[in-house]
DNA sequence: TATGAATGAGCCTTCATTCAT
DNA sequence: GATGAATGAAGGCTCATTCAT
């Protein structure tokens, strides 16, 4: 019965544990709706000692989406190899990907539902992560496509939309995983993998991609 | 000099005049951030009419969701001619989708952006339209799977991931055409087409897939 | 027992009603001391009322200084008839003076003590009364130096700084009159007439000033 | 790189810095609007010293007020030789006046704009130095009374109101050459000693008095 | 049908002040 | 002699909501 706040932390834990309880708290309520009072005593301090180690609403949420974007990317980073053909490639980044955001649902919910909503000061540090991952997955497709030919049969701005449109399905799956425990991570990404890699109409007959053994 | 405010209007027209508004600084600003006070300012109302005829916030939010939905869904419907394969339709229905998004960003941010963020009530109602969505593109592929054979070939859960990424993704691509002027509808109707239909697989081997002449 | 608070009164009255209280709070107070609560319950209003009508504390004090300025400008120029030598308008000026500050303590108080250290917004609305009141005394000098001899004897430089000199001596013994309860408009008027148009001088050998009758 | 903090310094040496800190931040921004924070960190120390040495913020404040009220009182006293009659002696003193507030602005602002302002507490000490120059000024110009005609010719009311209007104006002209900077403390001495020893009478008719040569 | 007048509650932010080392 | 860590208490401002007409 009753927390025993513990009291005279270093400056660096503290400000993990508020961060910590930041995102929770954005990750469920959104920016406007999650207020300083809850984030601070979620985190097992006073109000005063947030705003002295950051500063600001706008401040704490931008630490936020920083911190997560930068955990995200890293995750994804870490999960390709490198090695193998394009199709392995995306099919690791995509198993990473969709592990990571399961494994931090509020984390996600802050960079996918939450910072595009806030204006101006968010959408960008938040655009620019996103725009990271649409380059990464671009850079794969075009890899991709040089393999397969020679030369780049696709033009630029159709790799750009097949790109957006890839992440977008991710995105919808990792909302659809998060709201459905059953759904497994590498449920997840072997379906947008046949989605994405055979397309429907391969699917419909009865064609579909799976990863070379070992994966 | 100045504004004349009309009087008198019959119910449905002011309950008109104020959805809207409430649409259009929604679909601004999101739920939270968005305030009475501009809603009824834009409606041309005072703020006690707004509460006579909507009751409170969540409900006008709600009934804002509800009639973008109900557009949204009607729109793709009446897109839809059900004449043709399932490609077709398929087809007919994504460029119906992506005019509409074009012609209603506001309506389509309410449903997009901000209806998933405010948290249960509206999870509700936006999740219901999602799904009607969901359904009926899980009800095309499946019609197109028993047309490439007789037996449905690709378990329920499947076609649910599947749809779920093609929806996902349609509306990421919706987000890029939202963004970048250049793009039309009917490109980002293609690209995705492309995507979902043929695959990145079929595409990387400069297969595509295109709509029959005519449409 | 108890304040009944009057309910739904129009808007200009209440306007009223919450300048007079802030004009108190602010002259007892200060700035930065008076609170928005303690104006809103003298008032006898709440404080989004008060928020309502006059936007922000600063533009409320700001509403005080222009009210409390255009007050007291108004008593000083009613109470001057214009006839008679610069000597008579002086002293009638400077009954007047003291005679509004003595019945207007706070309003008194917010310009003189507070206003000019409040920062940039206030010290411009400040510094302009004061400037049209220093303006009016330097015009009266300056007619009754031309009254004495045709030409002006005295530089403009000098006329500014006595007329500074005598304002600073009249605002000091407003404060002494207002500290003092037995000391009466007329007397301090007296005081300074004498300091200022004899000078220590010659009351030092018993000559001095005194009004025409009738005054 | 970067501000190397002295250490271990005596504690008069300390608290001198702190005052010195608490002059210019309380001069600059007033009582209020100062900050303790600014006030440390100006003075290149922490918090809990500032309160170790002083206590709190109010009596930081007193301990300012005492400071530079008996430096303002002695730089008077001392420009007093208290040689030649009663105006040279007042010629001496409020060219020391003037010399010591424009070269101590803040300190000046301390007492003249912000120690009335706060209230109760500072009232007190702020007047005390107030009322000790008064009963200077009044011992002097008593004394020329005296000077002139054996008997006291003024009674000690009228003195009193006297000297408070020459302090008023001393006050105010102090503030215009603080404003103005080619206003120098001579000259405003100069305008305020034909003032008030000459009045503005005889300055019409021509008459000015002037320091006896040499000073 | 329509509105001017009004408020309870809450949120972001800051400040003077203290504790433990 | 000196400080990093921490907080109770307020203050400015806004918002959804209602009452009386």
């Amino acid at each position: 019965m009753g927390e025993v706040r513990a009291k005279r932390m270093p400056r660096a834990v503290r400000e993990r544990q508020m961060l910590d309880a930041a995102v929770r708290v954005f990750g469920e309520r959104g920016y406007r709706a999650a207020s300083m009072d809850d984030i601070a005593e979620l985190a097992g301090v006073s109000k005063p000692l947030v705003y002295l180690y950051l500063n600001s609403k706008e401040e704490l949420f931008s630490a936020c989406i920083r911190r997560e974007s930068a955990a995200l990317v890293a995750a994804v980073r870490a999960g390709v190899s490198g090695a193998g053909g394009a199709d392995r490639q995306l099919w690791d980044g995509l198993r990473a990907f969709f592990t990571h955001t399961a494994h931090n649902p509020d984390g996600w919910a802050v960079l996918h539902s939450h910072a595009r909503t806030g204006g101006e000061p968010f959408a960008v540090e938040v655009t620019a992560m996103r725009e990271e991952i649409v380059a990464f997955v671009t850079g794969l497709i075009a890899a991709a496509a040089r393999e397969a030919h020679g030369d780049p049969a696709l033009p630029d701005r159709e790799v750009a939309g097949l790109a957006q449109a890839l992440v977008g399905a991710a995105e919808s799956l990792a909302g659809w995983a998060g709201t459905d425990p059953s759904v497994t991570a590498k449920e997840a990404a072997a379906t947008l993998m046949n989605f994405a890699w055979s397309g429907l109409g391969n699917l419909m007959e009865g064609r579909r991609w799976s990863p070379a053994p070992g994966a």
